[in-house]
DNA sequence: TAGCTTTCTTAACATAGGTCAATCTTTCCC
DNA sequence: GGGAAAGATTGACCTATGTTAAGAAAGCTA
C-alpha cells in the first residue's frame, strides 16, 4: 500500500481523509501464478494495483486464441476497463503469470473516491493521459513495423517480463504465434 | 462553438464564466481540403474541435509511408497528443480531408481551464476514457481481426467518411496497402 | 468538353508470417 | 531422480498481404 500511496503523492498532494479512505477500502493480499482474477464473460467489479510480480489482461477470440492487451507489472493497474466503462460483463480475463502481490479495491467505491474527492481528478487524468498515448504509440508501431522490431520494443519496454513468463504470451501480445516469435529469436541470436 | 458547449453541458454543469473564458481563447474558422495544422516536426501548440468535415492525424515513417492514427469527424478532438503531453514536437501531422469547420484552442489555455475551472475535470475524464477505451478495442481488434473485418468495423464506425476521402487512407488506417483493400472491396461486391 | 491529375483496380510475382506436426528442452512434481 | 507436463524450436508447406507495374475510371479545371 506504501508503494500505491508514495505513486499518488508524487502526483498530487493526498488529505489525510483521502489518504484513510483509500487504506479503508483497499485489500492487499498475494495471488498464486495461474489464478484468474476477471474472467472473460463474468461480471468486473474490481480493479487491481500491483506492487510485485506480473499479470496479464487477454481476449479469447471466437476461434479460442488467445491475444493479450496488457501486461501489468509493479506499480501498474489493471482490470477489464472496457467492461467497466461499458457497464457491460468482462470481455477479458485477467489471469496471474507470476506469484504476485496486488491491492484490490472494488470499482464502484474506488470511481465514487474521485467525487469524494475531487482533489484526485487530476491524478486520474494523468493515468488516462498516459495509458492513452500508450496505446496511440503501440498502434503506430502496429501500423509500422515488423514482428522482429516490435519485439525489440517489447523487450525494452518490459525489461525483466521475458524471463518470467512464456513466450506464446509475449507472441499473442505482439500479434504473432508462438512459431514466428521463436523463428525471430533464433534470427537474432545468430547474428 | 454552440455544438462544444452543449457536448460539455451534455456531461457537466458548465458555469457562465467558464463558458465565457473558453469562448475567449476560441477561434472558429473553416478551412480548405488539403491545409495541414501541424506538421511532423514542428511544436504543437493548439488542438481543434471539429464541427464539420473530416480530418485525420498521420505518421510518417522511415520509408516515407503514412499511416493513419485517427479520422476526426464532427465533434471529435483532434491534434497530436502524443507530442502534447510529452512535450516534444510533433511526431504526427494533422491534415484536412474535406473542407471542414473547426474551432481551434491554444493547448496552453485549454489545458490550464482545467486548473481556473476544476468542475471540468470529470468531462476532460470522461473524454480520456472513451478515447482509452476505443483504443484498446482498436488493439484487440487489429490482433485477432482480418484485413476484411476490420475494414466491415471501419464502415460501420465511420459510416459518412468512405465516400468523402480516398481509399489508401482507409487502407492506412486499417493497416494495410491500397491495393489490398481494393482487392477486399472487389471481393465484397463480388458476393 | 478536352486533357490533366488523382484515385482505383487488376495482374504477376514476392514475402512475412501462419499452420501443422514432429522433436527437443526445461520445469516441476511425486 | 524419473517421468509427465509445459514450453520452445524446427521444418515443410500454405495463405494473406505486400510490391511493382500497368491501365482504367473518376474528378477537376481550363
Amino acid at each position: 500500500m506504501k508503494e500505491l500511496i508514495k505513486k499518488i503523492k508524487d502526483s498530487i498532494p493526498l488529505s489525510k481523509e483521502a489518504e484513510e479512505y483509500l487504506f479503508s477500502i483497499s485489500n492487499e493480499r498475494t495471488v498464486p501464478k495461474g489464478s484468474v482474477l476477471i474472467r472473460q464473460g463474468r461480471p468486473v467489479d474490481m480493479v487491481f494495483f500491483v506492487t510485485d510480480g506480473c499479470l496479464r489482461s487477454f481476449f479469447i477470440d471466437r476461434h479460442g486464441k488467445e491475444h493479450t492487451l496488457h501486461f501489468a507489472i509493479r506499480n501498474n493497474w489493471i482490470s477489464d476497463y472496457i467492461a467497466i466503462h461499458s457497464n457491460e460483463s468482462a470481455t477479458l480475463t485477467v489471469e496471474c503469470l507470476t506469484e504476485s502481490s496486488i491491492i484490490e479495491f472494488d470499482t464502484e467505491k474506488i470511481y465514487g473516491m474521485l467525487t469524494m474527492f475531487p482533489e484526485l481528478e487530476p491524478f486520474q487524468r494523468a493515468n488516462l493521459e498516459r495509458l492513452f498515448i500508450s496505446l496511440q504509440k503501440r498502434i503506430i508501431n502496429q501500423l509500422h513495423l515488423s514482428a522482429a522490431e516490435r519485439y525489440d520494443l517489447f523487450l525494452e519496454e518490459y525489461p525483466d517480463v521475458e524471463q518470467h513468463i512464456p513466450n506464446y504470451h509475449i507472441a499473442s501480445y505482439l500479434g504473432i504465434t508462438q512459431e514466428s516469435l521463436s523463428r525471430i529469436r533464433a534470427n537474432k541470436s545468430r547474428t
